[in-house]
DNA sequence: GCCGTTTTCGGCCCGACTGTTTTCAGTCG
């Protein structure tokens, strides 16, 4: 039987919510249902290893009932309560509910009157009745939302709007761009970002900006003028438009003195707001984007900055980086929130390729270890590691790959003495190598090569697909291979947006790594991000020790690394809690602790 | 259907915008 993943799991109980929606069920057992939805989509282990484990029901969201119903899924593939909700309503109504703009209402309406009853081509009856335009006349429909229909299909069918997600490169770009219009207008007295980009999600949906201002309409009219394909939306409070590109920004306007507050809101992440609103209900305060307000006067109490609202409710001041529900409420009570690494903590960077030609198994650098050393002195390091990609083992032999990286050693040697004649600067250098864990658990480098390298990042760059069990097996005997072995580099081995990461037991690879002193990499690279930051939170709460590189080719990826600082932060880590904000001596002494 | 600093019963987040309506339902974030 196959085994449901989260989010298949999650996407059921979404539909479960939307029939009992659609069957007018009591709202708060609908919210239930959507809430366990959210939580199983975001829990960082698979439920069915939860479910393993009895403890299905510690699952925020999941109580009593729905661990019951969880449990009958997994032990017989289906749960027969759910069958007979579902079966209450047409099975075309599923389909339609991915077409943005249409939920279980208007899903349901148009359903009955067009009688839609496939559920495989639901779209497409739908968008031929939008066509015939006999949508129109249904009552409670009209032109414009016949038009609207076709609209969102469209978006539905070019997966722009739930598909494709920005990298944050792209949404940082984006932003700027739209930053720098805004400035020209002498209205807007303070721009910030909002939503996901601003607690730098590793992938981005759309693009929000705040405005302070007090000429709402003019800010608004002024944001309308820079270049867009549409307007989605337009109101006294905001814009939003869909730019050339297809990227979607929303402009949010607010008085200064009421500024704090909407920054609040629209930061989110929703799953922080609801449970902000709910703790701040409990102290008799209702919040809103314009404020608190006092339930009892009515009295709304308006702030101009963030710090003052979260003051207001009795807590620390919470980055935005942390406010994804993960208990950064009940920690800025106790005042017990994290003084977040930063990137000025940053001393080095340890995964970086060069151009030197050592026959690889995968990319070459595009830079000589002269540049790449300028480019860490200019970036203020202490140190840099050159981890270029172990020599290809299929086609040399054992001796051929010692001698290359006996060879390499001495020319990397010669090369930064030389360099560090020249420039007169201070930036020590570590010889590493990125070795590849191949399929059988052994490490593609032989032992007498661990002779020319100060450290390996080993690191797994093939069959992402073994079943966890042997994946696990494979890891932990890669990275106990050789004790040079000494960051497990990027983890999860996920590529942004598409490839999902491998599936690994990481209690038992934390364990592993506590005990062997080996760092987690945090692969700085936009479309890596990995370890994601759900596993950073929960590796550096298992006490290990993570290391931000990022896995450079050239010397501009050498800038990137704020991003894995970005994750860092997202997975709450002090400065203490990263290998690489050690200065060199100390560096050194954990590196080459052999 | 979940959950607990006021609760094992009785609460449960908040408002904007749109389109179709004459006062509101649905959807979204």
């Amino acid at each position: 039987m196959a085994t449901l993943m989260n989010l298949e799991i999650a996407n059921l109980l979404r539909n479960i919510a939307a029939a009992y929606q659609i069957l007018d069920e009591n709202r708060f057992r609908i919210m239930a249902y959507e809430r366990a939805g959210d939580s199983i989509e975001h829990a960082t282990r698979e439920m069915k290893d939860i479910w393993e484990d009895e403890k299905l029901s510690e699952v925020p969201g999941v109580g009593k009932t729905l661990a019951q119903h969880l449990d009958e899924l997994f032990r017989t593939g289906r749960v027969k309560h759910f069958e007979s909700v579902m079966k209450r309503v047409p099975e075309a109504v599923f389909p339609l509910l991915g077409v943005p703009g249409m939920g279980p209402k208007k899903a349901y309406k148009l359903v009955k009157a067009l009688h839609l009853n496939r559920k495989d081509s639901a779209i497409d009856d739908l968008e031929k009745a939008a066509r015939e335009h006999t949508i129109a006349p249904i009552e409670g429909f009209g032109e414009k939302s016949e038009h609207a229909i076709l609209e969102g299909i469209s978006a539905y069918r070019r997966g722009q709007i739930k598909g494709q997600r920005m990298s944050l490169p792209e949404a940082d770009r984006i932003a700027r761009e739209v930053i720098a219009h805004m400035k020209k207008n002498p209205d807007a007295e303070k721009i910030d970002t909002l939503g996901s980009l601003r607690r730098q999600v590793a992938t981005i949906g759309d693009i929000d900006i705040a405005v302070a201002t007090t000429n709402a309409q003019g800010v608004i009219e002024h944001f309308l003028r820079f270049p867009h394909k549409k307007i989605i939306e337009q109101g006294p409070s905001g814009a939003s438009v869909i730019l050339t590109n297809g990227r979607q920004v929303d402009v949010r306007v607010q008085e200064p003195r009421a500024y704090g507050a909407m920054l609040q809101y629209f930061t989110g992440s929703k799953h922080h707001n609801i449970a902000l609103r709910e703790y701040a209900l409990g102290r008799g305060k209702s919040l809103s984007e314009h404020g608190v307000k006092d339930v009892k006067t009515g009295v709304v109490e308006q702030f101009r900055t963030e710090q003052e609202f979260y003051e207001e409710l009795g807590l620390q001041y919470i980055a935005p980086e942390l406010r994804e529900d993960r208990g950064e409420i009940e920690a800025g009570l106790r005042k017990g929130l994290p003084k977040l690494v930063g990137f000025a903590d940053i001393k080095g960077d340890l995964h970086v390729h060069t151009s030197y030609d050592l026959h690889p198994s995968h990319d070459l650098g595009v830079n000589t270890l002269e540049e790449c050393l300028d480019k860490a002195a200019a970036l203020g390091y202490e140190y840099i590691g050159i981890s270029d990609h172990n020599p290809s083992v299929s086609n040399q032999s054992k001796e051929k790959i010692i001698d290359i990286m006996k060879r390499r050693k001495e020319y990397y040697e010669q090369k930064y003495y030389s360099w560090k004649e020249r420039v007169k600067k201070r930036v020590h250098l570590f010889i590493m190598c990125e070795a590849d864990v191949l399929t059988d658990g052994t490490i593609a480098l032989p032992e007498k090569a661990f002779d020319f390298v100060d450290a390996v990042i080993a690191s797994i760059h093939s069959a992402f697909r073994q079943e966890r069990k042997t994946m696990t097996k494979r890891v932990l005997s890669g990275l106990g291979s050789h004790p040079k072995v000494c960051v497990f580099g990027h983890p999860t081995g996920r590529l942004l947006p598409t490839r999902e990461g491998i599936e690994l037991d990481w209690e038992e690879i934390f364990a592993f790594c506590k005990n062997r002193k080996i760092a987690l990499e945090i692969n700085a690279y936009p479309s890596r991000l990995d370890l994601p930051d759900t596993l950073v939170y929960d590796a550096v709460k298992a006490g290990l020790p993570c290391i931000i590189n990022t896995d450079a080719h050239s010397v501009r990826q050498m800038d990137l690394l704020p991003y894995g600082v970005s994750v860092a932060r997202r997975g709450w880590c002090t400065k203490r809690d990263i290998a690489n904000t050690m200065e060199y001596n100390k560096f050194k002494d954990w590196l080459l602790r052999h």
